[in-house]
DNA sequence: GTGAAAGCGCTAACAG
DNA sequence: CTGTTAGCGCTTTCAC
């Protein structure tokens, strides 16, 4: 019962050529007769006939697979881009490994290992906690960062103009006369957080707003608690309450805190957006289910994935011109119910 | 400048022993002495030695590699659940592709022959519109799908109980005292969905309602366009206001759905839980943003990817007396703002 | 306790 | 146009 794999041999035998003519019309590669090659075809079909993948990156030193690190497969704007660079690099004839760290060091590190073990062809890494410093990664293959700063000189960076963004939101929030203004943020030292956090006070400094306007605080639950960041959250609120005066303005770190903020106002029977205005980032889905929907920074999606696919490809077959390239792709005012 | 990747032979060299000695080490693996074991431990790391994974594989046969066919990673069910398998496996030593078949059959088929060729150990295969036959796939490699028949003997198959579920939600609608109730599905043919329609059915008769009370509807427009699907929801809507009085009884085939019609009622003015129920189901993360947070069926994702992995890695170690298995998981009924 | 050698399935250089 | 052959990096008998 033991049916091994039909193997290149095998074909070959059958065919009554030889291993490297079967080899040749498999990969169309080098001259053979028609005559032979339906042959060959024929007996690929029937005996359902794969080529070992594993030989074959073996004998090419080449995988044509392509690494994907993400830190979080459940958040919705990370498995929208894994979704779309798959989708990319399938075209292409690419396959990917789609790697979840969870935000564990650890782990990224192992499925760093694991990843060049398996000679992938290029490596993509997505946003993460500290810089990226591929010390342990052969320099040779091509990586680019979404959202990851990188002190590497052949890291390719591309990411979402954050900055300008968090500084739209914040126009607009001063816009709807609503000052002082909190920015609700996580307690995650990304960087894209880091640089809407700058976003946010440059524009409010750009305004001429005092240091009494800026209110920064870092809800401390984890995302998976969402009972106690709504605890957390209601509390902040009725803060602002006590010290300020209706209508109060949030700009949220992501669409996830910003519509905790909206179900936090329910709760405390705020209306918004007459005694609350809060705007979001990411237009992520949940965005159109809340009540109102959420104002919000769409991200361009689309733009990042084709950048980084793009890029890529180039690098790995070998135009080194390209490296230490960083690309910064605009971002929109999404206009919806909470301003 | 190239510096070919270290292999085993140059570990060898390095340490003065042959590469079968290395191997050993490497592996813990037959008899060396203690001495050999660090001088060649000590070089792996000074030289960042990684295994070939394509050479091993080849070589062994075995690649300590799953394969994941999921129908689309935005659904947050969908991506929860890979993303718990993933945890699972890695933990046991194996690697996971995740391919993302976008529903389409030609792509889950190239997928399927590339998982293959890459020799992966075992596959998962999540939901689908038809029915897993594996011919093309090698009948040796263990398969278990996840809410997805299949006609084939050993194929294991690991889903939650749609049916009760469908049922529990139905009875508290009846019990809240809102008939006819209508079951808003999408117009996937997709086997969980089945049984939830089914399920719908079996307790609209079992509390003796005649057919006049039971209304079926598919959301006709793709999800992807979520406008158009607004305009759809909100027309169902009123026509079910001209037909008859309130409270309206709503049970939606996803959270998804469910949440849109939060979002109709809203425009139409309509008070939920006063004039319209709603009832979801999967517990996604939007439930708990919709206003108000919706009740809904909790699918178990821990339950099912323990399960899963369990399984497929005793399938893997060859134990075939657990093929052609049914797992059935029990649900539960979150009860929150919309009953 | 260690080494030599075969071979997993494939491609490409070389020879004809 | 086609066959022979070496070798990618690894594990595993079989010798010693």
């Amino acid at each position: 019962m033991n049916t091994r794999k039909v193997s290149i041999k095998d074909i070959a035998k059958i065919c009554g050529v030889s291993v490297s003519t079967v080899s040749r019309v498999i990969n169309n590669n080098g001259r053979f007769s028609e005559e032979t090659r339906q042959r060959v075809v024929k007996a690929i079909k029937k005996y359902n006939y794969k080529t070992n993948t594993a030989a074959k990156t073996l004998r090419m030193q080449k995988s044509n697979a392509i690494g994907i690190l993400v830190p979080d497969l459940a958040n919705s704007f990370f498995s929208n881009l894994v979704e779309n660079l798959e989708k990319n690099f399938f075209i292409k004839g690419y396959s990917t490994m789609i790697c979840d760290t969870g935000r564990d060091k650890d782990r990224e590190l192992t499925y760093l290992k694991m990843l060049e073990a398996k000679v992938v062809d290029g490596l993509i890494v997505i946003s993460g906690s500290r810089k990226y410093n591929p010390d342990i990664i052969d320099p040779k293959i091509p990586v680019i960062c979404i959202d990851r700063s990188s002190d590497s000189p052949n890291v390719t960076y591309i990411g979402s103009n954050h900055e300008q963004g968090a500084r739209m939101a914040t126009a607009k929030l001063i816009e709807a006369g609503t000052t002082p203004i909190l920015l609700c943020s996580s307690n995650q030292k990304i960087s894209s957080t880091k640089d809407r956090i700058r976003g946010y006070q440059i524009e409010m400094k750009s305004q001429h707003l005092s240091d009494n306007d800026c209110k920064i605080v870092a809800i401390k639950s984890h995302k998976s608690n969402i009972d106690q960041r709504g605890i957390e959250i209601r509390s902040i609120l009725r803060n602002m309450l006590n010290e300020q005066n209706l209508p109060i303005g949030i700009f949220a770190i992501s669409d996830t805190i910003a519509a905790e903020v909206t179900v936090a106002a329910h709760e405390l029977e705020l209306n918004i957006p007459r005694d609350l205005k809060v705007i979001g980032f990411d237009d992520a889905p949940i965005a159109k289910y809340c009540y109102p929907q959420l104002t919000t920074i769409r991200q361009n999606t689309q733009e990042i994935v084709d950048k980084t696919s793009t890029l890529l490809l180039q690098m790995i077959q070998g135009d080194n011109s390209i490296r230490q390239n960083r690309e910064i792709i605009d971002v929109d005012l999404i206009e919806r119910g909470t301003v």
